[in-house]
DNA sequence: TGCAAATGATAGTAATACTATTATATTTGC
DNA sequence: GCAAATATAATAGTATTACTATCATTTGCA
């Protein structure tokens, strides 16, 4: 998947000022993803993020409006970058059941070392995901930012997946609700596994949350 | 079930006060749950609280350590409610399935009218539930209040369901796993038919949400 | 009645989430 | 190669938040 010379759109609303124009941008972004891993987006503001890349915080409310904007932006280019990594899996699979199963697969299985964009250590930007993107959609002005388009990217994803499991069972009642069930499923089930591992049933069994999903999905279309 | 005189426990660590001891107190708890319905979590302080109530914020302090462990109190107010419920409507239920099916009735159907406690309007607490408990638990310090007991009547629901379902199959692997993603799944869903509707499948169809995840579940253990 | 406990009133502090202004680099266009 | 435009740095300032502290007043009950 490299060399591919491959870039990640994100609704422009999201920036002020482009963060991959510039270096200073980019190091807002790939500083940003280390920082919020670390110390979470409650605690993460825009003086330390200036601080950690010797900065003023004016400087980083030129690319980004405020934090929340910010993480926003970062959820959105994710699910770009999964829908990205969906189309190119699943390209040339003729049968329904084999492009549904890759695709289950890349929406369940840990994001280990991809490194599409030089500056963006997706492998963290995950965990991000799975522990705080809640909190970009969970918030009073949700309705406000969802008819600007802020979460289109993440609709993409649901979309996409539910036209796959359609070709499979095209009188199937509930495609995006069995798609987000999985995606939210996983986030929930991966943090639980590491902070409230009662919620779950992780043992020494390899890739639990994959096979519960699978089997989850497979049962219920079947 | 009213006038059973019935007295909801919650862990002692989530106040500095028992709030149903006072008038103050049980004031804070009405008007947070009101406050924090109509603004969000994020714009909800104790200057706002106390201006509703008129009381100085320094008196709601006295009770509660900050907002983030008000929130953690009446989450877990909110679960030791429900697993009470729970009990409630299996007793006297022999067959596993039926039970089963009771509880993921009680887990999944919206919340109208109900009156236990005075002061609490269980209606929209659930509300509360369903858009910000997630932010009681997705924090830096979940590992060391997890270790304080803060999240234990969640737990405790899930487990009692959890047992249910081991009751209908003994050999079922992921018991905690679908408990809890169902638990999490209806507050998503119910969160996106408001907020993104294209995340789910909500039509004139009643009662979506409900059969959605009973077919899951039942198709799963089948 | 008298004393303790609860609440109210007020003040103060450090941090946050910004906005504004001016100075200094850096880029680009000619 | 220089001027003009643009980006960034440096600094200051403000309203709000999330508390802590202190002291006055009210209330409950022995």
């Amino acid at each position: 998947m490299k060399n591919l010379n491959i870039h990640i759109e994100v609704n422009e609303e999201l920036y002020s000022k482009k963060p991959d124009s510039s270096e200073l941008g980019q190091k807002i972004i790939s500083k940003s993803i280390e920082l919020i891993y670390e110390i979470g987006f409650e605690a993460f503001t825009f003086k330390k993020l200036g601080d950690a890349i010797n900065s003023p915080e004016s400087s980083i409310y030129r690319y980004f409006k405020n934090k929340h904007i910010l993480l926003v932006y970062l959820t959105s280019w994710y699910w770009s970058w999964v829908e990205y990594k969906l189309v190119f899996a699943t390209t040339n699979i003729k049968s329904p059941k084999e492009r549904l199963l890759v695709s289950i697969d890349i929406l369940t299985k840990p994001i280990i070392e991809e490194t599409l964009i030089p500056y963006i250590n997706e492998s963290l930007l995950s965990e991000i995901i799975i522990s705080e993107s809640i909190k970009s959609y969970h918030t009073k002005n949700v309705d406000e930012e969802n008819k600007k388009g802020y979460f289109k990217s993440y609709k993409l994803v649901v979309q996409r997946v539910s036209n796959i499991l359609l070709e499979m069972k095209p009188d199937f009642h509930y495609p995006h609700m069995l798609v987000s069930t999985i995606i939210e499923g996983v986030h929930h089930q991966r943090y639980f596994a590491e902070h409230l591992p009662s919620l779950t049933d992780i043992n020494e069994e390899k890739n639990t949350i994959e096979n519960f999903y699978k089997e989850m999905v497979l049962n219920f279309i079947k």
